[in-house]
DNA sequence: AACTGTGAAGTTTTTCACAGCC
DNA sequence: GGCTGTGAAAAACTTCACAGTT
């Protein structure tokens, strides 16, 4: 992702708000109503200056001596992320992962909803995800533009991911998700953010102890 | 992640070295033996001073006037990531992600391999993923012991994820991917990385126009 | 007493810039 | 001439620490 775009808030404390939202909303369900910055960093192993400082750039949303309603924390969160409407995403991709997420039903109460999926494979166009339908590949130009659609997930094999974000860059899309492990080459207008599990297992065996080590 | 606990080379150095291993494979697949890190650097979106900054902690393995060997510096990640050798990982849950996780062919030549798959759902144990059956949950314990797994990847529905992590940490596993949206609760030596699309899709959203403003 | 908001201090990470090498 | 390896400078980020508020 090529951040920085904004005024003077830091890229890396804006990739932090999803984090505290998520908490926030797991705490709500326990029917919390408040807590300080102190509960919420030790949940996520994250400084509580850090998320009081975080929020800060937005204006600060807690009350001293108290520490944060957790319910007007979330509803502020989610205005400032722009996630309290609904954002029309489509995928691109049918196979395993691309049908994974399409049926993926927690999407909606965060921000997002799956709107079209895509694929090329005969048998696969006219499949039913829940509420969706799987669209040809030829209808992808058509429905992007139509629908101002800004947003596109990419679940397609490694081979034609490029070439499905060059067509997607065409329709004016703003953001991508890549599935694909491949680093797509977009104009600098267009954010893309990567999700590799390998790229996680790798990080992590770098720090694994090698069983013959061991012994 | 709470990772540090290495020597003195930077966690977020090591976490960039599987994006230059992923994009050195690309090179290699067209035929290409060398490349200089600007080159490297401009595919990445990454600046060519970092990239040779960051191979330089592990002793530099390019050449001046040249550039770097595609192969040999391949060759030098994969060892020093420990991805060399085959790691086997157990995938817990065989929900839409879960097999679609279990399925995916492209860990293999990446270092790892799904070796199990687990879940509680009577007419999900027994399927067959390609060359692996999904196992009982009530295996879950008798599985990871025995083989010493170190790695799990956690796809299960949210409100059963930190039980499942539970369990597993008591089994002895070093590492966890998590694909439930929640912070886990786990021990401090264990390692875990988080693979939520709406926390990627969130902080995007930060940046995008909202439609009505624009017009 | 408990907790936020926030400048200032401290630390980490990135970038610069250039000597040394091919 | 082109490129790496690497100290030194610059920038970014995190943590400290405390005034101010409830």
């Amino acid at each position: 992702m090529a951040m920085k775009l904004s005024n003077d808030i830091p890229n890396i404390a804006v990739g932090r708000l999803p984090l505290y939202l998520r908490a926030l909303t797991h705490l709500k369900e326990q029917d919390r109503n408040i807590v300080s910055s102190r509960e919420l960093g030790k949940r996520l192993g994250i400084g509580s200056a850090q998320i009081r400082k975080d929020l800060c750039y937005f204006g600060g949303f807690g009350k001293q001596g108290t520490g944060y309603h957790i319910d007007f924390l979330i509803e502020q969160l989610k205005e400032v992320l722009q996630v309290d409407k609904e954002w029309q995403v489509a995928v691109i991709g049918a196979g395993n992962l691309g049908s994974a997420i399409s049926r993926y039903e927690g999407f909606v109460n965060r921000g997002f909803r799956i709107s079209w999926v895509f694929d090329n494979q005969p048998d696969c166009i006219g499949q039913e995800f829940g509420e969706i339908t799987v669209l040809s590949m030829d209808e992808l130009e058509a429905v992007l533009c139509q629908n101002h659609v800004q947003i596109v997930m990419i679940a397609v094999p490694v081979d034609q991911a490029q070439a499905v974000a060059d067509r997607a860059v065409v329709c004016g899309i703003c953001a991508i998700i890549n599935y694909a492990p491949i680093s797509l080459e977009v104009p600098d207008d267009i954010i893309v953010e990567y999700i590799d599990p390998i790229v996680h297992l790798q990080h992590m065996a770098y720090y694994l102890q090698n069983e013959k080590e061991v012994q």
